[in-house]
DNA sequence: CTTTTTTAATACCATACAGTATATATTTTT
DNA sequence: AAAAATATATACTGTATGGTATTAAAAAAG
């Protein structure tokens, strides 16, 4: 079993991601983190160099949340159209999956982050690529097997496809109206329908 | 002749919206901003009653330049078709004209205020609103004179063409790479060419 | 050019900040 | 169950924060 402070270090992160996501990293404070886990600043400190280290860990668990949804999305069998069709009905109800985080780590930390912890926005460029790079896989396995045709690199495919996803999300979260997510989804079916169905 | 109060607070406004843009509101302290202008904390509370007053003064700053150049680019002859090829390609380039603002004061205040200002909040929601309006007021003109077509009301054409031109500025501003915006561009350049141009 | 009014600098609040040394609990190991 | 090791709480740094009276300087009005 695992010992007690790995469990208390389990449960900070935890309580504590959701914070920094929504508040960023300056606009974080600890004692916003004492007072939501309930425990002192020795307890942190304890467990965490400093409150750089403790950012860095609540994004990396936020972005393992969501690269773990990615994956079960892309990897839950079917062909590759039907892969990107659940990628696409997945973000249409994005606002609710990243609730549980604060709002989208992607977003959030990717601007908030951008002038105030290079640690955090060279963390956040690697989720990036690294999605971008899942649903190229995705993309250049369906064109391989003849089940979709693109006009431009899977790569390139997959980076304006997240582009205009991210779109949606920006837009959604700055208004706070989810039906950016749902006409852009809506938008995207048909595309991907007239433009890469072979 | 202005008073010199007034060119004072113009001073500190230009000044300091490209910081507070940068850094976001609770990124700014009142260090930067006596440090910037070269004045001090008296002179500054002297034309501004607090903090938040001048962060909403800097991002209205902020706002009046691009939509000045947003009605420029709108306004500027030439029928309906020519005015979304022109925002187009000043979206290309949309990084260098943010660069003075310290980035996107769109992107960067309404993800970085959603959970700590809310006057900030409002006012780019107020922003973004107007920002479609204008778009979808020329789209709607193309399409009463006919020289357009498009399979949705205009408002919501416009809505969708200012997601994706955003999602594009999301990108470049978390991967500081400008391929997103040359990408996207060309990306909704041949969709209008294909899909809008009757 | 003097007086009045306005504007900016100084010096100062009280509070909040990130971080730490030490003492006290609480787990683990024996 | 006792001893050793670990984990958390307490109490405290020094510094930075937003904001404010008050004083000095500069601009505008007479």
């Amino acid at each position: 079993m695992s010992t007690k402070a790995e469990r208390t270090t389990q449960y900070i992160i935890e309580t504590v991601a959701p914070i920094f996501n929504k508040h960023g990293y300056v606009g974080t404070s600890m004692s916003h983190l004492t007072e939501a886990t309930g425990l002192t600043k020795g307890a942190i400190y304890g467990n965490f160099e400093n409150k750089e280290a403790l950012a860095l860990a609540s994004f990396q668990h936020n972005r393992t949340l969501l690269l773990a949804k990615i994956d079960e999305l892309l990897n839950n069998g079917g062909n590759s159209l039907d892969k990107i069709y659940s990628l696409i009905s997945f973000y249409r109800q994005y606002d609710v999956f990243t609730m549980q985080m604060g709002g989208c780590p992607i977003l959030n930390i990717g601007v908030d982050a951008q002038h105030n912890n290079s640690l955090l926005v060279a963390a956040n460029k690697e989720t990036i690529k690294e999605i971008e790079g899942k649903i190229a896989l995705v993309i250049e396995n369906g064109v391989n097997a003849k089940e979709i045709k693109i006009p431009v690199p899977p790569l390139q495919f997959a980076k304006q496809l997240y582009t205009i996803l991210n779109g949606a999300v920006a837009m959604a979260t700055m208004t706070r109206d989810r039906k950016y997510l749902v006409n852009t989804m809506a938008y995207l079916e048909q595309l991907v329908q007239k433009e890469i169905k072979k």
